[in-house]
DNA sequence: ATAACACTAATAATCGATTATTCGCTGGAT
DNA sequence: ATCCAGCGAATAATCGATTATTAGTGTTAT
């Protein structure tokens, strides 16, 4: 009954277990699931009137990407809240991004500037929250964030490099997610600015020294979220 | 009949995907298989004696990890090989790679060392090709490869950077593994000890600039191996 | 009273079969 | 002779049901 989606709302015709990949994705990384809670196929495949292999695929790719854990024997999870290994992760991106922002800046061609341009516009005439989508950042800054921070990186013309960085992000967002305080003296915009400017004057040194000052805030805003390790 | 794995050979009991991943893992990287030869799920179950599901799984992992390709609705096949697309790989190797190693340098403790010490050690004494094993480099050989390089950077103290190197690395090799030439002129033994040498003395420009070399040079073998993008 | 054991309920892992899509082939029309 | 339409086999994607493992609960022996 479900199977032919190509009948009703979905114009394209995509394989279930894609759009039940995407839509679980979605739903870890908006924080509708808490941290450590268990992901059970049974549940997802009923909730999503689909059976229980596309929910296993699902599940298995999103393992793939960090944002599941699994448990041999006991299922998938949602991934669970560890501070040190966010500070990992923030320590791994202020290793690899300043890197490639340097050669983004070195090799970027026109195209790049303007989209430089263009996403740093968005994502100044957005407005980070959202008074009606809860008390976290927007999901529309949200996107428009992770363009700009992209796009600012697309100029090193190198997938592999920008995979790393996707992957990097993904985990880095996941862990903002369920950052208890969200800092709000902090002035994201001014550092976005200043960013952008110094990447279109293709200035390497205060581009590296911005993005890296701007990484290290970002990892002292999560310090102190260390809910939910109850030993076990 | 195939399900009760744990009174046979196999003295842990693993889940059934775990196996035929590793099977799966470990063929594609030996080049048992051609590259854009199809994995066809129902040839791979048969062959190991367990159900499609199983099979599908260890895919869908394997297509995470870019060990295999999804086409939609035309199942998973083997990687095709891309000029291009190993250069990138290995420009990614030369971007991270150095900088980790100056970190590893900066940070390792003595247990550090030792490991450097007993990785190099390995490495140097194992044959880089056994005559009975084909024409390319030993499996005893790549495995001591790799642990070397890890271990050098293993000093560094930051997992979410050794997957990085995981995943590159893993990338590095397949490409390796269908180069058409392997370089004979090229001495790596020396390479190797000259980054123990530095690394243990914690020289870490010579280091990074041995490393950097030692990547280049390793991109440049690779390069002319065009074989097998016929048009499509 | 506590600790070890047995039993039961829940669910993870796996399987065999069904449905849907694609590829190759035959045959006819231009 | 070449190109397009329609048929048929191969196989990818999905499903419903079966088997095996785990966690929880209650019981009994010390």
């Amino acid at each position: 009954m479900t199977q032919t989606a190509h009948t009703s709302t979905s114009p394209g015709k995509q394989m279930l277990s894609e759009q039940v990949y995407a839509h679980l994705r979605d739903a870890i990384m908006r924080g509708n699931h808490a941290p450590r809670d268990a992901l059970k196929p049974q549940d997802l495949a009923k909730e999503q009137g689909v059976s229980l292999a596309v929910v296993r695929e699902a599940l298995v790719r999103l393992v793939g990407e960090g944002l599941a854990d699994r448990l041999p024997n006991r299922g998938f999870a949602v991934p669970a809240c560890s501070d040190r290994r966010w500070q990992e992760i923030a320590e791994a991106r202020r290793t690899i991004e300043p890197v490639m922002l340097r050669m983004s800046i070195e090799r970027g061609d026109l195209d790049w500037e303007s989209r430089v341009r263009a996403a740093h516009h968005r994502l100044a005439r957005t407005p980070a929250y959202a008074p009606e989508e809860g008390e976290y950042y927007s999901g529309a800054w949200s996107e428009a964030h992770r363009v700009f921070h992209r796009t600012l990186l697309e100029g090193c013309g190198n997938p592999v490099l920008l995979e790393t960085f996707d992957r990097t992000w993904t985990a880095s967002e996941l862990a903002r997610r369920w950052s208890a305080h969200r800092v709000p003296d902090r002035d994201h915009a001014d550092e976005h600015r200043q960013l952008e400017e110094a990447a279109l004057a293709r200035d390497a040194d205060t581009a590296a020294e911005v993005l890296t000052q701007h990484l290290t805030q970002t990892a002292a805003g999560l310090t102190g979220c260390t809910l939910r390790e109850p030993a076990k």
